[in-house]
DNA sequence: TCATGTCGCTATTAAAAACGTAGCAATATC
DNA sequence: GATATTGCTACGTTTTTAATAGCGACATGA
């Protein structure tokens, strides 16, 4: 499964997030991201761009078409977690 | 994010993937995951099941009712991943 | 024009995680 | 008692991530 070892990253996952809501610079992705390291951060940002999930816009970082429709599958999952994290 | 930070580990998704089908044995679900080496595979499965995803039973491991819950949200990934994947 | 600030990102060094292989203790099978 | 399988640990190596500093490009304002 080609696509869980891409987001079976660290910050992968985050980054989707993040980007879901509104293009986000790279400074700002950092700050969201709980200060991840700027390496490791241009690292899955090559990572997802080169796997077409995200681009670079004016406006900063965004989701393509791609990571739009794949984060679509993984919204209903923040939910979900939301609720799973209370119950630890 | 909790969840994510959970799942943002090599062989966390692919272990929750494999278990959804059927319960396997640990030998079985590394020869599953391409050869995870033990350590990690072990390491893994402490982090799932003190995440109460994952649990023991006579047949081997099988997910907890979360667990499932959790792949059910996350199945219709791996359709998408799929066509993704023949779209590189 | 020159200081000051922000931005994207690289460099570097250190710590943590994952890998790969060997093999042990326990249980089952013969 | 010999052999095999299972779950898992030990251990040395490689890879990944972290943490921090800071550079070059560009904007702003004095």
């Amino acid at each position: 499964m080609v696509l869980f070892d891409l987001l079976g990253r660290r910050w992968a996952l985050g980054i989707l997030w993040n980007l879901s809501a509104e293009a986000l610079t790279f400074r700002e992705l950092q700050s969201r991201c709980d200060t991840v390291s700027p390496t490791v951060l241009n690292t899955r940002l090559k990572e997802l761009r080169t796997a077409g999930l995200v681009e670079k816009a004016e406006s900063g970082y965004v989701l393509t078409g791609a990571g739009t429709a794949l984060f679509q599958h993984l919204e209903p999952l923040g939910d979900w977690a939301a609720d799973w994290t209370r119950s630890l």
